[in-house]
DNA sequence: TTTGACGACCTG
DNA sequence: CAGGTCGTCAAA
């Protein structure tokens, strides 16, 4: 009973940094990349470029090669009943259709050279309506990635 | 510490 | 449903 749910911690899954994806460059003409900053764009959406889409995503402490089979566990925080209806979730790899868009560039700038997403943030952070931002506050799981975690037991370092 | 990226959330 | 946004985690 007891309160502790699972014991299995699941991690954000970062990059392999291995394979040829993560190696790959941006491909500069995806949404996301034309969000960075370093494509001149407000870097508000802060993804990874759409062809750079790791294919084996390890979880934080062992790796864990997905060759083929890949089931992420994801799909979680449905507030309703069935939220993907076409089902591909939205969260594991939900970045898949692009956008034939096609935008003349013309000028680089580079005006902030260090200073990112973090610190200094001009405008206010309120996209959403007012009185309910967030509301659901994470996932309907509590636990899990919320702010620990990981850091379970560590009385003092 | 910094940058990048995931994952979840909201709005249209 | 898609697109866009935000907070947080994680690696270098
Ligand atoms: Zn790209
Ligand atoms: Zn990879």
């Amino acid at each position: 009973m007891s309160g502790k749910g699972l014991g299995a911690a699941r991690r954000r899954r970062t990059r392999c940094r291995k394979c040829e994806a993560c190696v790959r460059t941006e491909c500069g003409e995806c949404n996301f990349c034309k969000d960075m900053k370093k494509f001149g764009g407000p870097g508000r959406m802060k993804q990874s470029c759409l062809k750079r889409q790791c294919t084996a995503v390890s979880s934080g402490g062992s790796l864990r090669g997905a060759p083929s089979g890949g089931q992420p566990p994801s799909c979680n925080t449905f507030p309703s009943a069935a939220r993907p209806a076409a089902h591909g979730c939205l969260s594991p790899l939900r970045r898949r259709r692009e956008g034939g868009h096609r935008s003349g560039r013309g000028a680089e700038v580079q005006p902030v050279p260090h200073g990112m997403y973090h610190l200094q943030r001009d405008r206010p952070p309120r996209m959403y309506q007012d009185g309910k931002s967030r509301s659901q506050h994470r996932h309907g799981n509590p636990q899990l990635l919320g702010v620990s975690a990981l850091r379970e037991g560590r009385p003092h370092l």
